[in-house]
DNA sequence: ATAACGTTTGTTATAATATAACATATTTGA
DNA sequence: TCAAATATGTTATATTATAACAAACGTTAT
């Protein structure tokens, strides 16, 4: 059975740097910054990246090959994701809108298959790029 | 001004193969199969594929860094796209849905950006799969 | 026809992203 | 406390993608 809660440092330390990010962070700018807290090798934040994602702590921007903290308290296991990216400045929002993700889980394929998971990216230009 | 409909040699090589694959082709995959055709580097496929996608011919599926031809007539330029991906044997159907991409498209944040653009992915297990 | 422009090609090199494989240590729970 | 599972550290390598530059090709206007 799978720990719960608990983190291990190594969880901990990467989970900690994209918390206080501002925006999405790749897998080695994040070993870049933790290489002073003794994490060396792109496989120590891959494995942490990866029970962090099972956890539902952290979510991948695929379209970016990034990662973002989860900021819904609902989605303690990473089925449902929906973001929105702005193509100017790569902000990333989480989006939780119970509306969509009941719509979403809810839609069957024509072709009989049961979707399990899904994971929705929007793409624009934010309110503040706008103004530019 | 762009050039509407024809492809270029190598356009048309490397969209050759990816409609005639069974699934969602990776770039270097694609590579290995047209050196007998001359095509010798990465960059000549990647810049067929970036002009493919611009014009609707292709998609990118994020979650897998994998091609696939595009199948549905109206998406001249891919701005709506949603896929359905089997986890365990890696196929990948296009989804083109009225209603889904009528209701998406009129998505609107509550953040007030508005989105130009979004690409879905929903996984499972497809029928074939299940089967066995 | 030819000059000018944009697009495509070819090529070498390198950057960025991600996993394999193996040895050791730590935590957890029966 | 012993076994199992989980986490760590480490070296090496695989995979995905872009930079930079020179040459060829295609279009269009003159």
């Amino acid at each position: 059975m799978a720990r719960a809660q608990t983190l291990s440092r190594n969880q901990q330390i990467v989970l900690d740097i994209i918390e206080k990010a501002k925006g999405p962070l790749k897998a080695y700018s994040i070993l870049f910054n933790v290489q002073k807290k003794g994490i060396n090798a792109p496989q120590q934040i891959y494995r942490a990246l990866d029970k962090l994602i099972e956890m539902g702590k952290i979510h991948k921007i695929e379209s970016k090959n990034a990662f973002v903290a989860c900021r819904s308290s609902d989605c303690e296991i990473s089925k449902a994701t929906a973001f929105s990216i702005c193509e100017s400045c790569e902000m990333v929002d989480e989006i939780s809108d119970t509306k969509l993700s009941k719509y979403l889980s809810g839609f069957n394929h024509k072709k009989g298959m049961k979707f399990k998971r899904f994971n929705l990216e929007f793409f624009g230009i934010c309110k503040k790029c706008k103004k530019d």
